[in-house]
DNA sequence: TAGATTGTTAATCGATTAACAATC
DNA sequence: TAGATTGTTAATCGATTAACAATC
């Protein structure tokens, strides 16, 4: 395996690629890391050295292949194969990210929802039905699923993740207002709503 | 003014509250660095380090007064005071921050709700009015606003911005999948649930 | 070829950790 | 008082920036 690459890098790469497609789309065909760096307001070294961290992907006197850059850091990020998601907790927070439109072209397929409430059962969202926690067990076990989604009350966040955990999940995309421990082997990522909005409350205050 | 905290610092310091809340719930009257650092794993040191760059909140001997340390944290992050949110755009996303039930607690106030889809005109999440987007600017003249949340498609995003801040607004909360430019004196919080989800993408890929 | 720009090494800067005197 | 634990200084570590030789 390679050497690990520090989280501060992987944290900008999605960035990168986000740029990169935008510039993708409008026709441009190569960047220096100077004029990417002035778009994005980052030093040109550092893009030059992020990117080093994974490979040589430029070219001395010529810059950058926008197309093949975006799409090597696509395999970074591991973009280049389907990933199955399930969501569990299908209140308002799971139906955003049920319906999120960004995700289908990134390879991220919805293939099921799992949520307690009954007059949810076997309704559909964007074609996939809407199960209850009972069958969860089953899908999983009979369906490829590569990351689940947790929108759901952080009293059972906990417990709903060990359970996915056991039956084989290594990818927990948390939304729960607390921060899950994972076992060797499982990755989870946190997306805490209300810390974002306290870091920018703290830095509203300092305004004045 | 004091002295500027670094970003790290900032992005801990909601977590602590949230820590130091548990704590707190739990009827816990005091705690040391050490032990918060044991629960929360990070070390000690970072715990003293960080806090002290805010002031001196503990004592000798005895360690931290947990209720204390709470509020003091929650005054730093500017949860003493109420924050009016409007929120543009009532899709998922939308809808789910509008909703979303641990805001009211620290102070953040749903005071509006914006969209250009006609059926939605009238009516009510949780007692707010969804308004047309004509009506923006003169909510916006006739009632205290400090924060708006921008959920909507990213080419609308940078317009509606621009607008809102046109109209006196100081501090964005940005779920479109765009970095929006800010002028000085304005804060932009992102929040990109692509690029966390890319994050873990990248990571799941590094297990094998 | 000459000019441009990378890949990479070295220098700087900042953040984290360790250590310990101050003190409750 | 003696023990515990902070606040803070010093040491280490890592990340960012600068510089430049390699090379397209």
């Amino acid at each position: 395996m390679e050497k690990p690459i520090s989280p501060a890098v992987i944290r900008r790469m999605p960035r990168y690629y986000r740029y990169l497609g935008e510039l993708m789309n409008q026709g441009v065909e190569r960047i220096s890391s100077k004029s990417l760096s002035e778009k994005m307001h980052v030093t040109a070294s550092q893009i030059r050295q992020d990117l080093n961290n994974f490979g040589g992907f430029g070219q001395q006197g010529y810059g950058y292949n926008v197309k093949y850059l975006h799409e090597e850091i696509g395999k970074i990020l591991g973009l280049d194969r389907e990933h199955a998601i399930i969501v569990i907790g299908v209140g308002n927070l799971g139906q955003a990210v049920a319906n999120y439109r960004n995700f289908k072209g990134l390879g991220f397929n919805m293939v099921g929802f799992f949520d307690i409430n009954p007059n949810l059962k076997g309704k559909k969202i964007g074609g996939v039905p809407i199960m209850m926690m009972n069958e969860l067990e089953d899908f999983i076990k009979s369906n490829k699923v590569d990351i689940c989604a947790l929108t759901l009350p952080k009293d059972v966040a906990g417990p709903t993740a060990e359970k996915v955990i056991s039956l084989g999940i290594k990818a927990i995309w948390n939304f729960a207002l607390v921060d899950l421990e994972a076992p060797e082997g499982v990755i989870v990522e946190n997306v805490h709503l209300s810390d974002s909005l306290m870091q920018l409350s703290y830095k509203v205050s300092k305004l004045d």
